[in-house]
RNA sequence: UGGGGCGUGGCCAAGUGGUUAAGGCACGGGGUUUUGAUCUCCGCAUCCCAGGUUCGAAUCCUGGCGCCCCAGCCA
């Protein structure tokens, strides 16, 4: 870790929490966890949530953060995400040590609970059918009534309850529910449910289980179990910290963990939802779970977002309980001040067109040095070979230009980044009057791209030598969504709003011959953006580059 | 019309009775510049509303208004 995203410790009104707990003396020190639910991929949300409880274990003594897979659901999850998962907090930058958990490792404990519980008579089976169930339960203004099953005995509870474990049962054919208070203002107080059938195995416990522990019996008891002291989830778990707090004072469990919540991230021209995501992956709106537009963290990292801007965004972001929609342009922000300062530079020309020195030598080719990094001359420089015939880009040139305009246009001279100035002459046109080359001279005094007399060039643009460069795919993306908030639109689907030009793939991009060797780190190309090599798609014969960010563009803004 | 939360500038967010109401992003303007990048300088709010308490309130009280979450055998 490194740079902005260690500077200085962050501030919130968890860490006040703890801080007030360890001067208490509540508290020794801190135990944190991150519990995801092994049924898709991370994303920058998560991302909130890692960075606050692995953070919280780095900076407070003695403290740790847990990593927990909350497992519970054979029906969604799976193994593979697991794997996903370690990758995607492993890449952030942090580090579970030893501290790796399943709540499926507690399953055991969590059943000799349950029967705990029955035994207390604060738990019974139910044998009501779903749709009863939640006719029984009542609605937001009307209390629900009791279950007809409510006052089996205990022993009926627990030979009814070991038979849901054998597998005696249908799925759907009973149900453990707490015994708490069918006329709640809370509806989670209503009963809720503590195990339920389902006959189908589990990733880590085989075909041991048919019966399974619901997130509100098995969280808590698992956050006790490990003994973690501030137990950090978002907002819409609010509502259930009264069952969370419930079921472990019954139980007497060995500790209490403190339960506080947190508003989740929402980023606008995108959305964070795993259902949404798993829909655009499954439906095949986007090209699986690491698509460069995408927010999750595999597809970041692909595109080419760095771990340090990550943490750098969610430092800055801060923590409360408000809702919040984080314009992209802060992440953007993050990002470019990363890679500012750590990317390399390299000249690319992304839409080509010819640039012939009319009056310099045809069999002339000559090496020109360029810094690899304006700020830190340590890094180096490169040799970037040239000639009579370049490539520039396309839009550096402009027929009837207005004044502000500092590139290329008949008898305007611009500077060749680290190479000469040049003199526009004319260009060639096609039938259909379109430019086909560009035509100059270039001042032999200017080598390097000064000159002696002082003469002011306010334009400098990049070129590549025609015959040394090396063609890449280059894919520009842009924000998947076309309006800040598509999950926000009631009426509409947010799938309406996606932008059809989220990608757009530019074949004949022209790089500078160096790049040839390019690593998997992010190039800055000038002028245009940082870029990385798509760590799937680029090949040593085809070359394929991500845009991670454009630069700012203050005159693009403007015009 | 049940319960639980939240309301400080365009977006985040400090602030916990006495501060010129931090900071970042965005935005506008100036300077530097062999990237119209970077860097740099400057500008940019009286705190949802209304009453009240107080010498003094974004911070306390009362009453409104607005937004979010909850009726899975999902998490």
């Amino acid at each position: 870790m490194n740079d902005k995203s260690t500077e200085h410790i962050p501030s919130n009104f968890i860490r006040n929490i703890i801080d007030a707990d360890i001067e208490s003396g509540k508290h020794q020190t801190v135990i944190t966890r991150f519990p995801p639910e092994p049924n898709g991929y991370l994303h920058i949300g998560h991302a909130k949530s890692i960075c606050l409880n692995f953070g919280i274990a780095q900076d407070y003594k003695g403290a740790i953060c847990h990593l927990r897979f909350d497992d519970t659901n054979p029906g969604k999850e799976k193994s593979e995400y697991i794997d996903a998962i370690k990758e995607d907090v492993r890449w952030l930058g942090f580090d579970w040590d030893d501290k790796l958990y399943h709540t499926s490792d507690y399953f055991e404990q969590l059943y000799l609970y349950a029967v705990q519980l029955v035994k207390q008579g604060k738990a019974y089976v139910d044998s009501l059918s779903a749709e009863d169930i939640r006719l029984y339960r009542g609605n937001l203004t009307e209390p629900g009534k009791n279950s007809p099953y409510r006052d089996r005995s205990i022993e009926e509870n627990i030979d009814l309850l070991e038979r849901m474990k054998k597998g005696e049962f249908a799925e759907g054919e009973h149900l453990l529910r707490a015994k708490i208070d069918m006329a709640a203002p809370n509806i989670n107080m209503r009963d809720p449910a503590i195990y339920r059938i389902k006959n189908m195995s589990h990733p880590m416990t085989g075909d041991k289980w048919h019966i399974y522990p619901m997130y509100d019996f098995a969280h808590c008891v698992s956050d006790a179990i490990e003994g973690i002291t501030h137990s950090l989830c978002t907002l819409e778990f609010e509502d259930h910290r009264p069952l969370y707090d419930w079921f472990l004072d019954e139980l007497g469990t060995p500790s209490h963990p403190q339960q506080i919540e947190f508003s989740r991230l929402n980023l606008d021209y995108t959305v964070m939802s795993k259902r949404k995501l798993h829909e655009l992956v499954e439906g095949g709106y986007v090209n699986g779970w690491d698509d460069p537009r995408l927010p999750t963290l595999s597809g970041m990292r692909r595109r080419g977002y760095t771990a340090n801007a990550i943490r750098d965004f969610c430092s800055r972001i801060g923590v409360t309980k408000k809702d919040n929609v984080v314009e992209m342009s802060v992440l953007e922000n993050c990002l470019r001040e990363d890679l500012d300062a750590h990317s390399h530079r390299a000249l690319a020309v992304l839409d080509p067109i010819k640039l012939i020195i009319d009056n310099y030598p045809e069999d002339r080719e000559e090496l020109l040095s360029g810094v690899n990094h304006p700020k830190k001359p340590e890094e180096g420089r490169r040799e970037i070979p040239f000639s009579k015939e370049l490539y520039i880009e396309r839009s550096d040139y402009m027929e009837d230009a207005p004044k502000k305009f500092f590139r290329l246009t008949e008898g305007r001279e611009v500077r060749l980044r680290f190479a000469y100035y040049v003199t526009c002459t004319h260009v060639v046109k096609d039938e259909n009057g379109n430019v086909t080359e560009v035509h100059c001279t270039y001042d032999p005094e200017t080598r390097g791209g000064k000159s002696e007399d002082g003469r002011k060039v306010k334009g400098t643009i990049h070129w590549v030598c025609a015959k040394q460069s090396i063609t890449a795919e280059i894919r520009q993306y842009d924000r998947l969504f076309k309006i800040p908030d598509p999950a926000s639109e009631k009426e509409q689907d947010y799938k309406e709003f996606i932008n059809d030009e989220s990608v757009q793939v530019l074949k004949n991009c022209q790089l500078e011959a160096s790049l040839s060797n390019a690593t998997d780190a992010v190039y800055q190309f000038e002028r245009q953006g940082y870029f990385c090599q798509d760590r799937v798609d680029s090949t040593a014969e085809k070359l394929v580059f991500n845009r991670v960010v454009t630069l700012r563009d203050s005159w693009a803004k403007k015009a």
